[in-house]
DNA sequence: GCGCCATATATCGGAAAGATACGTATCGGC
DNA sequence: GCCGATACGTATCTTTCCGATATATGGCGC
């Protein structure tokens, strides 16, 4: 997804600035599976405005500089549904914690250690957070969108299972890198 | 990790081409959780090359252009060893699928259904993937790396949790889809 | 004999990301 | 009363990256 349409999608939920825009990424539900930085989301905001798919309308604030606020005209509207009968690129994954722990064998035992600590931590709160804005949908009047609440469980469900596994495996790898090292003295004799 | 480190990491394993680098993120072990293509691998070699971190020998090939294979030096040694002991930098997790899923409710049933059933289907197999890659490892004479293999193990319970997850949650989601546009029909009139 | 696929190196253009610049306002601590 | 951190807000610049493309050859199936 080109960050265009990921301003057409947030401006879908409703208008913002490009500041906010940038917020949902950083902090909404998109966060987990979608991000865009200011230098793409500028830009991408200039052409949809130029395309005619977006508005933009200065809002004065008391102090601060202006706001611009964008919000979608029935073209940009039209332009997102149809992005959301392409079909889905692959999921891209990455992760210097899993290249870093691939080459364990070359890390002391100390630092391994920290690493998957602090990973298992990060996991358990991102798992938490999810929990929490659910409950909190949950309890609010509204009943939830069916796709949001899907997603965030997917979500919840995988952060859940990632922190698991290292939990589950921690131990073992610590102990098959030491028998390692071991064997490597003993053949370097 | 940029291109130039990922570049190092697979000549640590051995010596290498080009595209041959551009395989092992394709199919090797690396592929799951690291990219690159030769828009960032070639310009990588040069660096490294003129840094002095990786030789270069070409092998002549019967018929086809000469393999450039590039192999590591000490001081490319040393550098790739010296971004082992660095932060991790996050995890960038993309996924146009869940994209596409948190707007659901836009979506008509059987695309929702059929987008679902063929993400099972492509975690299934990577899942079965990751698992033969392991048993043809375990089979051989050689212990695997303890590194490679948790981090195999990280990837394979992951595609599980993720297709487990869509199988018991994907009927829930379409009922809710469905009272959803009942409601809304409702409300119409 | 034609097209397609695999091997192989390399570049180009566009998109994107991170860092940085430029500004204002508030809030807490000292 | 001042300083630094944080939040709000727009915007660009440079580096990096990625997909498409160009160029070549050989093998295989049809």
């Amino acid at each position: 997804m080109d960050v265009r349409t990921l301003c057409l999608a947030v401006l879908s939920k409703g208008d913002a600035s490009g500041y906010e825009i940038k917020k949902a990424f950083e902090e909404g539900p998109f966060s987990h599976f979608q991000r865009a930085g200011f230098g793409s989301i500028y830009p991408a905001l200039s052409r949809l405005l130029s395309d005619g798919m977006v508005e933009a309308r200065a809002q004065e604030q008391n102090g601060r500089p202006d706001k611009k606020v964008y919000s979608l005209t029935p073209s940009g509207m039209a332009a997102f549904h149809h992005q959301l009968e392409g079909e889905p690129e692959a999921d891209t994954f990455r992760s210097d914690f899993l290249f870093l722990l691939f080459f364990a064998a070359q890390i002391p035992e100390r630092r391994v250690r920290m690493l998957i600590d602090r990973r298992i931590a990060l996991y358990r709160e991102r798992q938490r957070t999810i929990e929490q804005q659910r409950a909190d949908r949950a309890s609010s009047e509204t009943p939830g969108d069916p796709g949001h609440e899907f997603v965030a469980g997917f979500g919840e469900s995988l952060y859940r299972s990632a922190a698991d596994y290292l939990e589950a495996n921690r131990e073992t790898l610590i102990a098959e890198l030491r028998e390692l090292r071991k064997t490597s003295r003993v053949a370097a004799e």
